[in-house]
DNA sequence: CGGAACTTTGAACCGTGTCAAGGAACGTGG
DNA sequence: CCACGTTCCTTGACACGGTTCAAAGTTCCG
């Protein structure tokens, strides 16, 4: 047995890596050794520039951070969250310059990427790691440019209760939510204001339930549908 | 001499890819090679459909295609342009399903993407490729979540200009633009009448001539201020 | 010459942003 | 354990950017 803390933070990469193909215990190994290196970093801290030459890809433990890019006016765009299990700065290899800045957004685990065997399950459980991380951007692309708040708001935390599940990091309908108001409008493209009146929508539809960090999805076929569905239609349907 | 057509299809891959890394003989030949097989395909028709198991990376010879998801409401969101000497569906190999489907928005060129022996300079250059691919695709999060529409515009403007470059397939200044209103609004995430009515505001701003299906960009500083303009520009890039 | 696809225009409407202020929660030091 | 500052959440009034709907004008092409 390992000290809770490593274990915990092992777990939730060696399950969803796991899960995206079938590691070995060579694979396994690595993934525990890797492990043993990690480093703590706190909220709010940044774990990569952007522009920065790309120190290491980077395995994330446990806690959540994202990848965002600042503007020229003072604004942020979060372009993607990084959830545990997820891969950072894995890509296309010698890869000058970071194409976004990386920050912590609860306090993180880390550790450096073990290096995979080509044709290793572990490269493989990266290399599916990696389609899923742009499928989120595609995602993501479609959420800011058709849909309205509401939808935003209800597609974004299906896709979050899904990534999450994948490493086992929340249970059905249930999972930590450690993201400010703040955040959650840099991730949708919207002002916190309008993200706090969207919230209380959900509330009061009874699709999302907050408290204590932890956001429950009492009502999933209707969260669903608030994401297709026409502007309006809110009360007749339901 | 090749026939002309082949001739100026191959090209612009070639320049494209050249420029990304250094191409020996032997890869140019791969290049030919490749061109020679060029199938053309008309403008509206699906080169790929979502979900699709993806068939072979191709390389883009010539004319304009799109990658896009098709919404439940009949909307639709185009995530990304794909100009000459761009690649389709290079990514992640065994990748089991496209993540978006891809359409021709001109009638356009297009052939197998030559294997690369790994290690050679066509390999890199798809490397390169692929991560131009992916800052792309965040800059257009970062469009749609945190731009007005005359910012939009303006900066897909600037990146057409920078991506077509690329293949000298624009000139300082000026470029092909066979791209409908309505097709530019499923970029920008707004509606068609919305983009006519910013189009009259660059026209008239002196940032913007349209005519034949050509672009040109008369003003390069101003159009570059228009994107970050408004609230108390900090200058940067970003 | 005629039809389809694309562009342009106007008026009304509404989703989201802006500004400003107050309230709740939380951590820290006294 | 309380006082205090900081961060985060909530609310209201109002302004504006962008959408919607409808119709007319234009370009392109067979």
């Amino acid at each position: 047995m390992k000290p809770s803390l490593a274990n915990a933070a092992r777990d939730a990469a060696t399950i969803r890596l796991g899960r995206l193909a079938p590691l070995v215990d060579d694979d396994r190994a690595m993934l525990e050794t890797a492990a043993s290196e990690a480093r703590r970093i706190q909220a709010r801290r940044e774990l990569m520039a952007m522009g920065d030459p790309v120190r290491w890809p980077t395995l994330l433990l446990s806690g959540w951070a994202c990848r965002y890019r600042d503007l020229p006016n003072g604004g942020r765009q979060i372009l993607d969250l990084v959830l545990p299990g997820e891969l950072i700065g894995f890509g296309r290899q010698s890869e000058p310059k970071a194409l976004s800045a990386v920050m912590a957004l609860t306090e993180v685990s880390v550790c450096p990427l073990p290096d995979a065997q080509p044709g290793s399950g572990l490269a493989q459980a990266y290399e599916e790691s990696a389609s899923l991380s742009e499928a989120a951007l595609l995602r993501q692309i479609t959420r800011l440019g058709r849909l309205n708040a509401l939808q935003r708001l209800a597609d974004f935390l299906l896709e979050l209760h899904e990534r999450l599940l994948a490493s086992d990091s929340a249970e059905l309908g249930s999972f930590p939510f450690p993201l400010t108001q703040e955040a959650l409008a840099d991730v949708l493209g919207l002002t916190s204001v309008h993200v706090n009146r969207t919230l209380q929508v959900m509330r009061r539809e009874g699709v999302l339930v907050l408290q204590g960090g932890v956001a429950r999805l009492p009502n999933f076929p209707k969260l669903r549908a608030l994401v297709t569905a026409i502007p309006d239609a809110l009360s007749r349907e339901w």
